[in-house]
DNA sequence: TCAAAAGTGTTAGATTTACACCCATGA
DNA sequence: TCATGGGTGTAAATCTAACACTTTTGA
């Protein structure tokens, strides 16, 4: 196989931008670099692509590894490769996003890794390339969520619709009027209201709605 | 450097998946791959990431020495990455779009390469993932060419508004309404009826029309 | 003279946007 | 009782989509 011995290999990492929604805002989970080079920097969660391993494969185990979560909704963001973009080595690296809600990430296994989250409006200067890898994910993810209901994986399950809406300004960074925004989601069968009221956020309390996966399936048609 | 050491290295490459616009048709450059594994099998051209060499540049090396052409409009598709895309050795390949014009592309240097245009709507069965790749780049291009003008890069510099047309349904793959998609043009500044006349397509002859980058670029707001 | 492509406006329907008040409740 | 967030409809404006005939000219 000369073929390829004629060429030289490289390392080829994954980093994770991950999205959460609290409070309101958008947020991004990053930490300190806790080896060299770039120690002490703000960074994104990463790690090296095992020979035998697939590259999503290597996100989610990576993703996993942070977390303790699987099944996340994760995409590729692309592929990142200049030459000196590592200051130690020459490694390429693919950057995935990944959506969670906030709640099911374990303050304590959070704490173990040392990551924490920060407002996508209040990032600071991260380590390489990786700010140019949050502000793509950023722009994927919310061109994503024009088409795609895949807003709900950053709430929990039942949710009420000033959150539903809070989430959409949040991603899209603008506001949307209130009453259009309600009446969009009405005509979306699979955003469903339940029974159930949510009294944390008001006196009068809130309908909580959930997302019926099985009536999407059926009749696709979302647009926000 | 311990660090990087406990992860063993891998090969990374780049295909490009080049679009062109010729009758009517949208058509993707692919050849016989000329080596082991996969030797004869239709094949998208491509080459391996050097060691100092950052990814966009190997894409920009890539797409030179296949075309002889430089500038070219191009964008990153994604990696793929599954461990056995590669029936010979693991690699990761990252995966580009280029559009060119194909009266650019010199026929002795196409033949010397042994590559075809081939029409999309009729692509055979590509060597490993390539398929994929193409229809990945596919649903990015068409995506682009709504929001960015850069169908351009696909037609010469004088162009008529029924080549225009043509490419646009080429690549969304559905038919235009000729008025409107008329009335549209002539709201965008930046796309200049000149003086000329093309008799080639017609006897009455058709107004050779530009894409004016500069006007473009002071007043850039293009929507088909 | 006729076939073939170029060129040109109007109207109905659909979609989008703007906008203000009453309701229920706990403090 | 009042402050707070929840909930609701209408009308104007804009955008989109449908549609048919005249012009020019070379064969």
């Amino acid at each position: 196989m000369t073929y390829y011995n004629d060429h030289k290999k490289v390392w080829v990492s994954v980093d994770v931008i991950i999205f959460g929604f609290d409070k309101g805002k958008l947020k991004v989970l990053i930490g300190r670099r806790q080896m060299d080079p770039g120690r002490g920097e703000w960074s994104l969660y990463g790690g090296f692509v095992a020979v035998d391993e697939g590259i999503d494969d290597c996100a989610e185990r990576t993703l996993y590894e942070l977390t303790g979560l699987k099944n996340l909704y994760m995409k590729q963001v692309g592929a990142f490769g200049s030459v000196n973009r590592d200051p130690g080595e020459r490694v390429i690296s693919i950057a995935y996003y990944a959506l969670i809600n906030v709640k099911d990430y374990d303050e304590e296994l959070r704490n173990e890794h040392g990551v924490e989250w920060v407002d996508i409006n209040s990032m600071p200067a991260l380590y390489s390339d990786h700010n140019e890898m949050v502000m793509k994910a950023l722009r994927l993810m919310r061109q994503k969520m024009k088409t795609e209901p895949i807003g709900f994986r950053l709430l929990p399950q039942l949710f009420t619709l000033t959150q539903l809406q809070r989430l959409y300004e949040a991603v899209s960074g603008q506001e949307i009027d209130k009453r259009n925004f309600r009446k969009r989601i009405k005509e979306m069968d699979f955003i469903e209201k339940t029974e159930l009221i949510d009294k944390t956020s008001s006196k009068r309390g809130a309908a909580l709605y959930r997302f019926n996966k099985k009536v999407y399936n059926e009749d696709p048609n979302f647009k926000l």
